[in-house]
DNA sequence: TATGAGATCAACT
DNA sequence: GTTGATCTCATAC
């Protein structure tokens, strides 16, 4: 399997983001395929990045290639791949993967059997991997980051609108992986 | 199946 | 002081 260099990132959120469907995504050896994301643009009034830099937000702002991790509802992380050309502050949101690596791992730290639940949305992708605070604004093509290209079979991507936002609801910057049973939630057809 | 509350924190008004 | 790019558990239908 190929590996996702930085130069992966820098192209545009709604190019990235379908290509990441079905990629690897291993996090100190623990993860999966990738299954769901969501794309947020700086234009995009549901993004971080769109009232401008805070100290929050700052990586979105720094070049592709990085992670930017979020607390959410003051409970969950969420982990963001920073993409397009430094400074345009947009991501993708890694919002569900299916589960393949580590499995004993990601049981533990989510404190569940059912392996359809352990990564079926960000904030539990963040707590099956370990991902938190500390792991904001590191480079994707180095450890304990693992991201590999989906093999060169072609998939199939849903696209639908986003989930859990108030803003731009009706924009479809949502891809899955199609007929998946690790998304966070089914596509309508 | 569907809705509702609670958990808990940092950005922003 | 209010509001989320959320999840879980409880209670109601």
């Amino acid at each position: 399997m190929a590996l996702i260099r930085r130069d992966f990132f820098a192209r545009s959120v709604h190019a990235v983001a379908p290509d990441l469907i079905g990629a690897t995504f291993l996090f100190g050896g623990v993860g999966g395929r990738i299954v769901e994301v969501e794309a947020y643009h700086h234009t995009d009034p549901a993004a971080h990045s769109f009232g401008g830099r805070t100290e929050r937000n700052a990586v979105m702002f720094g070049p592709p290639g990085f992670s930017y991790v979020y607390r959410s509802y003051g409970i969950h992380w969420c982990v963001n791949f920073v993409c397009e050309p430094e400074g345009s502050a947009s991501a993708v949101l890694i919002r569900a993967i299916e589960p393949l690596e580590g499995l004993a791992k990601m049981r533990r730290r989510r404190g569940l059997d059912d392996d359809r639940l352990l990564c079926s949305g960000p904030g539990r992708v963040c707590q099956a991997l370990g991902i938190s605070r500390v792991h904001n604004g590191l480079p994707l093509d180095a450890p304990p980051f693992e991201l590999h290209r989906r093999s060169r079979k072609a998939v199939e991507v849903a696209i639908g609108p986003r989930i859990g936002i108030t803003k731009a609801v009706d924009q479809p910057w949502r891809y899955g992986l199609k007929g998946s049973r690790f998304l966070s939630k089914p596509f309508r057809a």
